[in-house]
DNA sequence: TCACGCTATTGAGCATTGCTCAGTAGGTGC
DNA sequence: GCACCTACTGAGCAATGCTCAATAGCGTGA
């Protein structure tokens, strides 16, 4: 696991196949590692991503990580961040059709997401967490940013955090991800039903809260 | 942070007071060691409860926490698991009620379980997880059995987890998790609501969510 | 083409922390 | 009072988050 001989191992990636340094640009390097802790991600719950195993997988120095993040917090912040980001623009609906479309479409995206990368969502969601208070701001960020998504196609342009409807919508979300999570985890020949029936009741679900 | 030494300090416990050992009795000592395991979860996320903090907090040896917790893991299962137990303890309603006055008071004493110990239960909702499996589990088990409760007082006595019905309820109860984290993270003035009523709320979410 | 400077990169090393284990000592039964 | 059981200690190891002085790619100007 250690990075510093690693004998017999093929060279990870592009860095350091002739024994030299390979010398990237701060930004290109950010980026490489991000998208390091994205991957890994997949596996682990962020809080077992080691700096040792993102060096060693990104074929630097421990010592280089910490040169583009300060703490091993900042890092995982910064993936964390970016799972947010990649949420919001893949579930981003086509602006060209009916608000209602878009949001079948939103959720219909969003069920296929949370379905491809089931583990790497709960690591998302919760592992998010671990109850760290900077860690959970990316997540309530990213939930805010869905929430208000839904409230321009509902044309509710509320924006009072504490606004009832908002409030609504909000837990809704909470809902359709429950859901979503608990449907995605059954075997596939075990679901009660098809994606399109899993969002048709959301919809519908969404539709019957907000007139409560 | 050492607990070897400890000069100025002034004990921390009923241990050691006199510079003699404190023999407790296996249980005794499991009980204080989760005890204390849980009050430290309310000002801090699971993953960092420190090992040495704890042992100092009991006046203890670290290798002693390690006698009866092989791993750290086991030990903050255990916490977890104690918290959720006693989530479900202190929502356990009043049998001799009607059903809908049941549900009524379970859900007022989580509204008031929640905001009481707010940083606690976000700890134990998402931190729980950290995507650690083992405690990802001890979750899932607790919103089982609130999930399992609820349809009993529902009259409606089905058990396979995938049937429509329970995943419905289990879903609401996300719901009701995340309206009542907003609704309990506002300043008193600000929220929109009595308790009552957001309770009021939360059961007419669930006949509307039952009959779609 | 070559020296120069900027900074990306290294690697030794420190402190903390999860964990092990051989040994010590408190309490209980005979 | 002796012996046994086991609660308990503390030294020490390995892994890991983090620091820092030194090194070496790579672009730039002459």
């Amino acid at each position: 696991m250690l990075n510093s001989v690693n004998p017999g191992k093929p060279p990870r990636d592009s860095e350091a196949v002739d024994g030299r340094r390979r010398r990237l640009t701060a930004e290109d390097r950010r980026k490489q590692l991000v998208g390091i802790g994205l991957m890994m991600l997949r596996t682990q719950p962020i809080h077992e991503l080691s700096i040792d195993a993102v060096a060693a997988e990104a074929g630097i120095s421990r010592g280089l990580l910490f040169h583009y993040f300060p703490t091993k917090r900042d890092f995982y912040v910064e993936v964390m961040s970016a799972a947010g980001r990649r949420l919001l623009r893949v579930t981003k609906p086509d602006p060209a059709l009916p608000a209602d479309e878009q949001l079948r479409q939103m959720l219909l995206t969003f069920v296929a997401f949370v379905t491809r990368r089931r583990d790497s969502y709960i690591s998302f969601v919760r592992g998010a967490a671990g109850g760290d208070v900077f860690v959970v701001e990316v997540y309530a960020a990213t939930r805010a940013g869905l929430t208000t998504r839904v409230l321009d196609l509902l044309a509710e342009p509320t924006q009072e955090p504490a606004s009832p409807i908002r409030m609504t919508v909000h837990a809704w979300l909470a809902y359709v991800e429950d859901l979503t999570i608990e449907w995605s985890g059954l075997p596939e020949h075990a679901r009660p039903s098809s994606p399109d029936d899993l969002v048709d009741h959301t919809i519908a679900a969404l539709h019957a809260l907000r007139s409560l």
